[in-house]
DNA sequence: GCTCACATGTGTACGATGTACACATACCAG
DNA sequence: CTGGTATGTGTACATCGTACACATGTGAGC
């Protein structure tokens, strides 16, 4: 045997072992560098060390490569949301269904400012409402980011913190207040905010949505 | 005098009158057909009928082309605006403001979801708060979408209709949740919902804004 | 264990794009 | 009329996505 296999520091010659693996991960870093643009397939194809053609014996084109490294940074975006919900100490189960539903907002935002070019990435392509349950976009929960907004909102009626009439397409409404500060917050006019008044809006956005829905 | 100025149909030689205005209404038509990624340098000299170099005689680059097309779709943003603010017939004043408030949501969304292309194209390129009152950017009004929005809010605080404590980034929060529903319509999970559902949404959406804020 | 078929990576090639640079042409000032 | 400047042309190059023929490992069946 030549060659071990998944090694990624030592190059093995010809076959790769997990090329495909090794191109998304590639993908993910030119997504972290300079978002879906910088995505750029004979770019993955050199940092994986291997000849651009090679990429199609894995995905049917360049979009096919772009969707996979959404799904990737989804899942990312599902970590983010996930730690925050895991620093969560509370007694009372309706503050803590009330903290856990903040903590959606919070993750999802935090995620937006430390990494604006994979969360660009994870939003950026083809994605209807059967991908956004797709398996390659959960987290360490097995729950996709758009499925943790969901349970949170269960968690709120269940505690009788939302009343039931107005659960119905709920997570729409909170995922737009959310999804769209992160949008003003990357390339939108608030983009220079200092960080502290990027906190307040953040917090102010969490607010509304509680008060509004 | 061989040619006319400003000539559409008519293909002038050589000189070509206003070709920066032509360069940036071939890139508005280029956005409505696919979005920010259609803005193509070469293809908008092809159809004002010059050659690619040409462009660079009024537009530093690709960029700086997106940028003025950028700007001309938030003009178009701005008159969507305006045409739902003006099919408004009240004699109350808290309640024209109040519907005036609400028409910059609806006419924002109504024209996302009827030029996708040119909204996506309006929000996507580099738009600081400078720039966001920029008056390239201006319907027939004068005022950008953005500024249609702040002279709204301020006209629900002068009727009374917003506590003036609450006023303060009011504008981040309403177009944070309009803004996100709008992303979610185009090319989020949202993008295959019957029109009748997406109305709802947008309904709701608007009266989470007035609730919450 | 040998062979052969298949999966996977290589090399070359083509059209499109953004952009640089030298050249050509039309208009304006004197 | 003449020359300078603004504006458009032509050619060229690097890069990108992608197609296609070819090379090379790997595993299945004898």
């Amino acid at each position: 045997m030549t060659t071990g296999l998944g090694d990624s520091p030592a190059r093995t010659s010809y076959r790769h072992g997990d090329l495909r693996r090794a191109l998304i991960d590639a993908g993910v870093d030119l997504a972290q560098e300079g978002g879906p643009a910088a995505v750029v397939l004979r770019e993955a194809t050199r940092r994986a060390g291997v000849a651009p053609s090679a990429a199609y014996r894995h995905f049917a084109d360049r979009q096919a490569l772009l969707d996979a490294v959404c799904s990737s940074c989804q899942a990312l975006v599902a970590r983010a949301i996930e730690a925050d919900q895991a620093g969560i100490r509370s007694t009372d189960a309706a503050e803590a269904a009330r903290l856990r539903f903040r903590a959606v907002g919070t993750g999802y935002l935090r995620f937006a400012l430390e990494q604006p070019g994979q969360f660009q990435t994870a939003f950026s392509a083809s994605s209807d409402l059967d991908s956004a349950t797709s398996s390659a976009r959960a987290g360490d929960s097995g729950l996709t980011p758009f499925q943790l907004l969901t349970v949170a909102l269960d968690d709120l009626v269940a505690q009788g913190l939302l009343a039931a009439e107005r659960r119905p397409a709920a997570e729409f409404l909170a995922w737009s207040a959310v999804h769209g500060l992160a949008e003003l917050f990357i390339d939108g006019p608030l983009r220079a905010l200092p960080d502290p008044v990027k906190q307040t809006l953040i917090a102010r956005v969490i607010n509304m949505v509680e008060q509004g829905l």
